[in-house]
DNA sequence: CGTCCAGGTCTAC
DNA sequence: GGTAGACCTGGACGC
């Protein structure tokens, strides 16, 4: 994928022929990456109306997501307690050496089948993922044998809560794995994601170091449901601005 | 070469 | 319910 004409993104094809029915499943993939079908109509109306923010009422704000919440999730867990290159070292051998092959030899990112046929040595060892390899065990296992259902989290009818109580459960997330999941994955913008990254961010933005509490109130006065999403796009306004 | 720490989490008080 | 300590790894840094 990469950028086209302003307003515009253009996807790249590589190796084999298509028929137009992978040509359509990609679409939806691509759709569904994007978030193009998101509406942000609510949180544009609050944020208009803030300084701060009503720079984002343009339409900031869609999250680039993976195609499946699982691959969220195991790419969350390798961004803990770690640095972002060896965030992408973990995941790259992943791909590497489970994924499935395209014809032009490129990978997916792998199924949580592929994960759980593998031995944790292989999580310590190849990927280098350290005490995080029995938490992509564990996860690769209850996701492959059915006993927990993550894209499930995606369902519109469940509260925030109950999904944080969920994401919470699973192995290797905490109360960043479980904000930054649902901020990215699934669409749900209550929670703020608070680490070593956000927090200081905020504190160089805002002009002190304030307490997570604090800002957590500041937001969710404001924003409410949004609060989560209003954090994030005011710690990256400097990305895009 | 030793220490610190990076987009935290888990366990045991 | 809140809070120390341990935890893999590897790059950055001071000595």
């Amino acid at each position: 994928m990469r950028a086209g004409a302003p307003g515009r993104a253009a996807v790249e094809l590589h190796g084999g022929r298509t028929t137009a029915a992978m040509r359509g499943r990609l679409l939806a993939t691509v759709r569904h990456m994007l978030r193009l079908d998101e509406d942000l109509s609510g949180f544009y109306a609050v944020a208009a109306a803030d300084p701060e923010l009503a720079w984002a009422a343009g339409g900031a704000g869609r999250m680039l997501r993976s195609p499946t919440v699982f691959e969220d999730v195991v790419k969350t867990v390798c961004t803990t307690n770690t640095s972002w290159s060896a965030t992408t070292k973990m995941t790259t051998a992943l791909v590497e050496h489970l994924g499935d092959p395209a014809p032009d030899g490129r990978r997916a990112f792998p199924s949580a089948a592929a994960m759980a046929a593998v031995e944790e040595t292989f999580y310590r060892e190849i990927v280098r993922a350290g005490y995080r390899a029995p938490y992509l065990c564990e996860l690769a296992d209850s996701v492959a044998s059915g006993a927990v259902d993550v894209e499930a989290l995606a369902d519109p009818g469940l509260g925030d809560d109950e999904v944080a109580a969920r994401l919470l459960a699973l192995p290797g997330i905490g109360p960043y794995g479980a904000a930054h999941v649902m901020l990215t994955s699934l669409g749900r913008y209550s929670r703020l994601v608070l680490d070593s990254w956000t927090r200081p961010t905020y504190a160089r933005l805002a002009g002190r170091k304030t307490a997570d509490a604090t800002i957590e109130r500041r937001f969710r006065r404001r924003y409410g449901e949004w609060a989560g999403l209003a954090f994030w796009l005011y710690l990256t306004k400097g990305w895009v601005q």
